[in-house]
DNA sequence: ACGTTGACTCCTA
DNA sequence: CTAGGAGCCAACG
């Protein structure tokens, strides 16, 4: 059978649910990932109601900078990026996640393939 | 059914 | 580096 109503949340959620600890994922490749391209703020919605007892890693969501998500969400900054370098995130900035190196899955890197860097 | 809104992203100054 | 604006898509009142 097939999610028709809810499909949106449902495979959003379902993407997060596959991002691997000591990885992060943006919001548009979340909303790629999920089937809807371009809806990257959609799934900022989405995480935004997201509840505790659904188990989402969506600490492991961040924005294309590499930025933490607010203040209002997690708690602080200062929570979510502990549990990020408990999982084996390292970052370049008390709130810039290191990018290039966490982020998830490694095709859908935004625009930084220089194939000979 | 239309207009607003949002844990976004990209480009320009 | 920061600031502002436009584009994007789905949910909500």
């Amino acid at each position: 059978m097939i999610e028709m109503d809810e499909a949106f949340f449902d495979r959003v959620y379902d993407q997060v649910r596959a991002v691997p600890s000591g990885t992060v994922c943006t919001y548009g490749t979340i909303a790629r990932l999920a089937g809807y391209e371009g809806a990257s703020r959609e799934v900022g919605v989405a995480m935004s109601r997201v509840q505790s007892a659904w188990n989402l890693p969506c600490h492991r969501i961040v924005n294309a900078k590499g930025t933490l998500a607010p203040s209002y969400a997690f708690g602080g900054k200062d929570r979510q990026r502990h549990v990020l370098e408990d999982e084996g995130v390292t970052f370049i900035d008390d709130d810039t996640i290191d990018m290039d190196k966490h982020v998830w899955p490694l095709s859908e890197r935004p625009r930084q393939m220089s194939l000979f860097d």
